[in-house]
RNA sequence: GGGUAGGUACCGAAGCGGUCAAACGGGUCAGACUGUAAAUCUGAUGGCUUAAGCCUUCGGAGGUUCGAAUCCUCCCCUGCCCA
C-alpha cells in the first residue's frame, strides 16, 4: 500500500516546490515499511538571534514531519556564519565571533521549539562546525571541483550583484558547498528551506549522490513578506514579528500589514482552511479589517493561546479604534520631577536627541496627559501620580519620578 | 602587474574652490484622511542651542588656499578592461 495523495497534499500544504514529489512518496513509504523515521534537515543561520514569523513558515512544515513521526534535524550554521551567507542578500553578511554564535544558537533553539516538538526522539540539533571544521583543504578542493562557475553565476543574487558591479568575494561561492556537505554528513532524507535556499539545497542532492547516498528530497516554502508588504521578513529590515513578542505587539503589527499580503499570511502563518481564507480575503464578502483581525488573532493564538488572542483583539479595539489608553500602560521613571519637555522625551527614550524631540513637538506628535504639547521648552511637572507621555501613535508610557 | 572609472549623509544619486549640513529620489518619522490597510496631501530628516550662531560630516592621512566635498601628494577600498 502506498502513501496516499491526500496524505501528501496535507503534508505539502502551502509549499513552493518539491524536488520531487514522487521521491518523497517513495521515501515516506519506505520509511513506514521499515519503521525508520526520515531525517528532515533544516539549516539555521545563527547570525541573528531571534526567530520571527518568517522562520515559522518552514518550521511549521518541519513540525508536520515531526507529527508524522519523523526526526527534525536542525543544523545550526555556526561554521557557515563565520564566512557570511550570501543567500537572498545583495550584500555579504558580517562574520560573527564564536561567543556571539553560541549565545544566538541558544535563544534560537529556545524559540524554535515554540513551533517544533522538542522531544529528543523527534529533534536533533547539530552544529555544522562539527564536521566542517574537520575538512582539509584538499577535501574542500574536491568539493569545489564538483561545482562549476557557470552554475554559481546562474544564481539570481550573484547574477544581480555581478551585473550591478557589486563585489562578490570568492569565499561566498563556498557557502552552498558547505551546506551541501551538511546534508551528506547528517544523511538527510529531506531538506527544507525557503525558496531562496533552493540552489543550496539542491547542491546537497548532488553531493549525496556523489558520495553514494540516496539524494534528499528538497522542499521549499515561499518567502513571507514582512510588515512593509514588500521585502522579505527579516530582522535587519525591522519588518518582522518575533515569536517571543507580546500578544499586543503581535496583534498590532499584524493589523498594520497591507491588505494585499493578507492572503499569503493566512496560508503561510495559520492553519485556517483555504476555503475560509478565500472568503475572508474577498473584500466584497468580508470587511478587510475583520479579516485582518481574524488573521491577527490566529497568529497570536498560535504562540500565546486563545485567551491571549481574544485579549489582544479587545485591547487593540479599545486602544486604537476607541482611542483609549492601553490597559497595561508601561511605566518609565526619570530622575527629576521637574523637567523641560524636550529633555523628558529624550530621557524616556522616545527620541535619540534633543533635536529630534524638539522636532516631534513642533510637528504636533507629543502630548502630555492627552493634551497636545506645543511648546518644546515648556517645563513639565511630574507629580506623585506621574504623567502620561505620548509621542506619535505608538510610543506611549506613564512617567514617574524615581 | 598595466590601464581606466569610482568611493558623498540610512540607501541611491547630484555637487567639482566660496552662496554646501550638502540638490533630487527612495526609505524613515510626524501631521491630515483612515480600518495602526492602500492611495493621496503636508512637514521633517547630523548634533548643540534655537534667534542669530556654533560644532562635526563628503574613503583615510597630510598639503595648497583668506576659504575645499570640490585642487595637489601619499595611502586604503571597489568596479571594468588588458595580462
Amino acid at each position: 500500500m502506498s502513501v496516499s495523495d491526500q496524505h501528501l497534499d496535507r503534508l505539502l500544504r502551502g509549499i513552493a516546490a518539491v524536488y520531487t514529489r514522487a521521491e518523497l512518496g517513495r521515501k515516506l513509504e519506505a520509511s513506514r515499511r521499515a519503521g525508520r523515521p526520515l531525517r528532515v534537515n533544516l539549516g539555521l543561520d545563527p547570525s541573528s538571534p531571534d526567530i520571527h514569523l518568517g522562520h515559522t513558515v518552514v518550521l511549521g512544515l518541519m513540525r508536520r514531519f515531526q507529527d508524522l513521526g519523523h526526526v527534525a534535524v536542525l543544523i545550526i550554521g555556526d561554521y557557515t556564519a563565520r564566512i557570511g551567507d550570501p543567500s537572498g542578500k545583495t550584500r555579504t553578511r558580517p562574520m560573527l565571533t564564536e561567543a556571539e554564535i553560541d549565545a544566538n544558537a541558544r535563544t534560537y533553539l529556545e524559540q524554535a521549539t515554540r513551533v517544533l516538538d522538542a522531544d529528543p526522539k523527534r529533534l536533533e540539533v547539530r552544529r555544522n562546525s562539527e564536521w566542517l571544521s574537520k575538512l582539509t583543504f584538499a577535501d574542500t578542493l574536491r568539493l569545489a571541483s564538483q561545482m562549476t562557475v557557470a552554475r554559481m553565476l546562474e544564481r539570481d543574487t550573484f547574477e544581480k550583484r555581478y551585473r550591478s558591479g557589486q563585489p562578490i568575494a570568492l569565499h561566498e561561492f563556498l557557502y552552498p558547498l558547505m551546506q551541501g556537505w551538511d546534508s551528506v554528513c547528517i544523511k538527510a532524507d529531506v531538506e527544507l528551506g525557503g525558496t531562496d535556499q533552493t540552489f543550496n539545497n539542491l547542491v546537497g542532492r548532488d553531493f549525496q549522490v556523489a558520495n553514494g547516498q540516496e539524494p534528499q528530497v528538497v522542499i521549499t516554502m515561499p518567502i513571507l513578506r514582512g510588515l512593509d508588504g514588500h521585502e522579505k521578513m527579516s530582522k535587519s529590515l525591522g519588518n518582522y514579528i518575533g515569536v517571543s513578542e507580546s500578544p499586543d505587539d503581535m496583534f498590532g503589527k499584524t493589523m498594520s500589514i497591507p491588505d494585499a499580503i493578507m492572503h499569503e499570511w493566512f496560508t503561510l502563518c495559520t492553519a485556517i482552511d483555504p476555503a475560509e481564507v478565500a472568503l475572508l480575503c474577498d473584500s466584497t464578502r468580508t470587511h478587510p479589517r475583520e479579516a485582518k483581525d481574524r488573521l491577527a488573532r490566529a497568529i497570536v493564538e498560535r504562540f500565546h493561546g486563545p485567551a491571549a488572542a481574544e485579549g489582544a483583539s479587545r485591547e487593540f479595539a479599545s486602544r486604537f479604534s476607541a482611542g483609549n489608553l492601553p490597559s497595561d500602560l508601561e511605566t518609565r521613571s526619570v530622575a527629576k520631577g521637574e523637567m523641560v519637555l524636550v529633555d523628558l522625551i529624550r530621557e524616556v527614550g522616545f527620541a535619540a536627541s534633543n533635536s529630534e524631540a524638539r522636532r516631534l513637538v513642533t510637528q504636533g506628535a507629543v502630548s502630555v496627559d492627552e493634551t497636545r504639547a506645543t511648546e518644546a521648552t515648556a517645563p513639565v511637572h511630574i507629580g506623585n501620580d506621574g504623567i502620561v507621555l505620548r509621542v506619535g501613535k505608538r510610543r506611549i508610557c506613564r512617567v514617574v519620578v524615581k
